[in-house]
DNA sequence: TTGTAGGCGTTATCAG
DNA sequence: CTGATAACGCCTACAA
């Protein structure tokens, strides 16, 4: 049993291609019965056009393309799974691709899209990334293009994203509030705009509240990892005993800090608090349970389809469209670590 | 700067569109130099063949589909990784979808990929999926087919595999030999092959070692989660104090159960030791850290396509081809759980 | 209301 | 060694 073709059908109901197809894209010009056969037939026999021939006519893939900074990654994962069921729903196939945090191989994965002729992409920026000029040609390029969670500040193009400075105040003064003076951050790299954002709503926070901040409380995680919270946390117990509290860019090193803290049998939240951002599933299970900010990254998924989806509808129109910024809404989630 | 075409370079060239076709693709028949000036000009200007039109004469669209249970998954985002990496080396660009553990979607994402005439189909079968008719009929289309980790018995395809079995038994082994005699098992649910294999190893080891099996000791989580680990270590602790250990079916069970006991200060692994199996990133991350079963994911991601690979070279030389089931090897890795 | 013809970009066959 | 031609399956302007 092969695939079938609109020939087949056009044969087995004696009718030539052109009605066949006409019939199934409910042209006008096309006798309601001759339709109603034809697609009663279409159906039996489970028949769906060939995407790749349509193609070559339409020049529609009905792909998007997807770039992440990892693939193992509790939010992204989460990401995806909003994107995947949103294009689903609109009959979309997807291909991921991960720039594994590379500047280098994001270059290539969007060249890789662009070859593959995706209607769209859609993409989160890696660390390391701090030129846009790939970036921009994919909208030069005219493929519509929307960024998610690491976006950046300079490219003409719409965005998911969540407002990282005022999620990180929130968090801070909830640190501030139960009484903690002495706060440190485990920031992430310096290019992203996530984690500079994140930087700045804690440096706020701080201020609002009169509350030191110092350089030497602030060490940055270049990968974000539960090793490098582990290891700042050794850091800050022997050299700043005097460090009450801890917010970490992600949930990862806040965890990492977490263990640390557990092997020495320092008390969480008592001796000092910890909170994390993004609520990964391990943050609820970790001993104690990780104070931290949601980010509801399937949510973000399904906004980032539907920008990419509005605006090819309004560009195959011959509209022109103004690229837009959605910002979802996160809310903190307080744990047994604050 | 659209994409460009054959006839975009013939015409640069002064040659014909037959020619430099011939010349990408090293046919012997045009001359060498010819071949330097062609292959010279299209890297210049990045050409790359358009997949689309491609397909519609070789039938081959360089596009695999992979189906997994899960998206958000430690394992599986793993095995997809290594199935990326390799499908990457060979050109090949990899479509994923889920099936949420659900046989129902699963037998339509099998469908979906088969509409989009996919070179070849990775898959791992949903808990849930309890006959294999939409799984043979891949093979009956002629498509190649490599099932991992979640395979079936029954259908006649490629897989790539661990030894549950084995691997069970050894974990288990290991409790006893710690000198545990009490051992309770959090299994699976009934369908997969995995939670059956791992329940029988779980049985052989207690049979050797002459330690007793009891029924009430076998718990089952539907949904492996470490809401059901966390419930169960409750009931073991109120109904069975004298359970001395717990092998659990997969390391999120195992991490809710050590949440329960933490709560109620029962300490690991003094008065109960917890093993996990999969060795998922968060099993490092609790205290006290689990024990589990290494399952080398990416590897298995990467053997999986080398073998569809290997299929779709043969079929194109019209050679049989017999399916091959590998086994790759888990090892214990012991933490601070047992 | 139905059908014919041409073309999307590539590759394979065959003729020059 | 090179090139003209047909075909893959679909879509659409145009003719009947």
């Amino acid at each position: 049993m092969k695939n079938l073709t609109l020939k087949d059908i056009a044969t087995a109901l004696d009718l030539s291609i052109t009605t066949v197809s006409k019939a199934l894209k409910d042209y006008p010009d096309v006798s309601t019965n001759t339709k109603k056969k034809v697609k009663a037939y279409a159906k039996e026999v489970n028949f769906t056009p060939n995407a790749y021939a349509a193609y070559l006519r339409t020049q529609e893939s009905k792909m998007i393309g997807v770039i992440i900074p990892q693939l193992n990654h509790y939010f992204f994962s989460n990401v995806l799974k909003g994107i995947m069921n949103a294009a689903e729903e609109e009959g979309y196939m997807v291909i991921i691709l991960s720039s594994e945090e590379s500047y280098e191989l994001e270059k290539k994965q969007v060249d890789r899209l662009m070859k593959q002729n995706v209607d769209g992409i859609l993409m989160s920026i890696a660390d390391s990334t701090h030129d846009t000029e790939h970036i921009d040609n994919i909208s030069k390029q005219n493929i519509p293009l929307v960024l998610f969670d690491k976006y950046s500040k300079l490219s003409e193009c719409s965005s998911v994203i969540i407002n990282d400075q005022n999620a990180a105040f929130t968090a801070v003064e909830h640190l501030i509030k139960s009484g903690r003076k002495n706060i440190a951050h485990l920031r992430g790299p310096l290019f992203p705009q996530n984690s500079i954002d994140r930087f700045l709503g804690y440096r706020k926070a701080l201020e609002k509240h009169q509350l030191p901040y110092k350089k030497e409380w602030v060490f940055t995680c270049h990968d974000i990892t539960s090793d490098e919270g582990y290891t700042y946390a050794k850091d800050i117990l022997d050299k700043h005993p005097e460090i009450d509290a801890i917010f970490a860019v992600a949930d990862m090193p806040a965890i990492g800090a977490i263990k640390y803290f557990n092997e020495q049998n320092i008390s969480i939240p008592e001796q000092i608090a910890v909170m994390g951002f993004s609520n990964w599933k391990i943050s609820g299970l970790v001993t104690p349970a990780l104070s931290t900010v949601n980010q509801p990254g399937e949510t973000m998924g399904r906004k980032a389809f539907e920008l990419f989806y509005e605006e090819l509808q309004l560009r195959k129109k011959g509209e022109k469209f103004a690229p837009k910024i959605i910002e979802v809404e996160t809310s903190l989630v307080v744990r047994d670590s604050t």
